[in-house]
DNA sequence: TTCGTACACCGTACGTCGTACAGCGTACTA
DNA sequence: TAGTACGCTGTACGACGTACGGTGTACGAA
């Protein structure tokens, strides 16, 4: 056994580039992206700043691994199910991942290679699809779909205010509705109104939006 | 005519919040978002880096502006069409904007407050499903939906790494599948290969998804 | 003509950031 | 016992956002 395999066994003292990453992303998740700074980081592992980069080549690596971390905790489409109740299953852990570490959306746009766990996810997912009898193209085409629906949902709730329908309504009443002049908004007035009174859930809201995409996929397979 | 007016008028001389806001689309478009500080911008302006805070309180601010700044670009629905058509005009626009600025899309998820640009965008979209018969809360969900496909759409375009076929044939072949092995990921191998071949329009690809989505709230509306 | 004031703008300085570089002690091999 | 690699670190540099305290110019009032 090297050094450099017991130290990876005898991981709880010393670093790893696991640690580092996953206290960078706990960081993130507490503080946010901008709170995620070097020497922060080192501080929370009892280290010095410059230690970090035994590990990790440069803060964008460490954001390259973050990003691969929170594929990681996405559930893949389970296999043994129908296609439908697997792409539901992966979406709803996708948004719920995403909701716990929103900054991991706004960090995508940034990041064009794909690390492992993102590979094995798409890899699992267009499986999932041809195995249900989409065509290559059709494969890709509601890939293509499914992540937009996904990732736009993600983004769009990241940038909610609130999170729970009490909040919503003080900031309706506080917020919103101050800005909006009935006159020149009279549509999202109403809106707002309706959103108030019927509560609001993001969850509902994303099953709702999910299922009539999955339902208009369905007719593309060829039912084999 | 007080100095300030006078001062708007003959704004070729001089700065101003548009000209500084303006500048910093232009910058973070050729630079991106990392590239946009304050020294650089007023760099670009030929102004000293404080000048700039005559007229922005922060760099946030500057950010808000920045973004409602594209929230301009995009058209809204036309009136005087079908809600589809209304619908793909503004979606295709709101796709080439975000394509324009990638860097709007990673901004939206931290700014949580919506600028006047973006509220009109909404107003009219909402206003463009209200007539076309959806129920105040279909339209609600239709705008989710709607919305979550073209910023998911707008967000997995900005992190491809290419941006033409040739490119992605070139980096299908030295980048991509050196790192799949055709064993673990043979899924995306085939692809990888059909996209190849079937060569690769963005475009397109919005256009398909979004019919699909149009087509499945269709039935949701009373068609009054 | 002089003065006070508001406007538009800026230089300096502080604390923080990422990280290049040149080390340090320890443990292991030869 | 000497040499080497590993894991880690302190210092220093340039760039960042921006608080603070200016400066010159234009203009209305006296």
């Amino acid at each position: 056994m090297s050094a450099k395999e017991q130290r990876q066994v005898a991981s709880d003292a010393g670093l790893s580039k696991q640690r580092v990453v996953i206290e960078a992303v706990r960081l993130a998740d507490r503080e946010g992206v901008d709170g995620l700074s070097m020497r922060r980081l080192a501080g929370a592992l009892g280290a010095g700043a410059m230690s970090l980069y035994y590990y990790v080549a440069s803060k964008e690596e460490l954001l390259d691994a973050m990003i691969d971390i929170v594929f990681e905790e996405i559930d893949l489409p389970p296999e043994g199910t129908d296609w439908q109740s697997a792409m539901r299953r992966r979406a709803a852990s996708a948004r719920q991942v995403l909701a716990r570490h929103p900054w991991a959306i706004g960090l995508m746009e940034s990041r064009t290679s794909p690390g492992p766990a993102n590979l094995r996810h798409r890899e699992a997912v267009t499986a999932c699809l041809r195995r249900a009898g989409f065509s290559v193209l059709m494969a890709t085409h509601a890939n293509w779909l499914l992540d937009s629906y996904v990732y736009g949902f993600a983004l769009q709730e990241a940038s909610l205010p609130f999170d729970t329908a009490d909040e919503l309504a003080d900031m309706t009443e506080d917020v919103f509705l101050p800005q909006l002049p009935p006159d020149e908004f009279p549509y999202l007035n109403e809106s707002a109104a309706a959103l108030v009174a019927a509560g609001y859930d993001p969850a509902e809201e994303f099953v709702f939006g999910l299922d009539l995409v999955l339902a208009a996929l369905e007719p593309l397979r060829a039912s084999a």
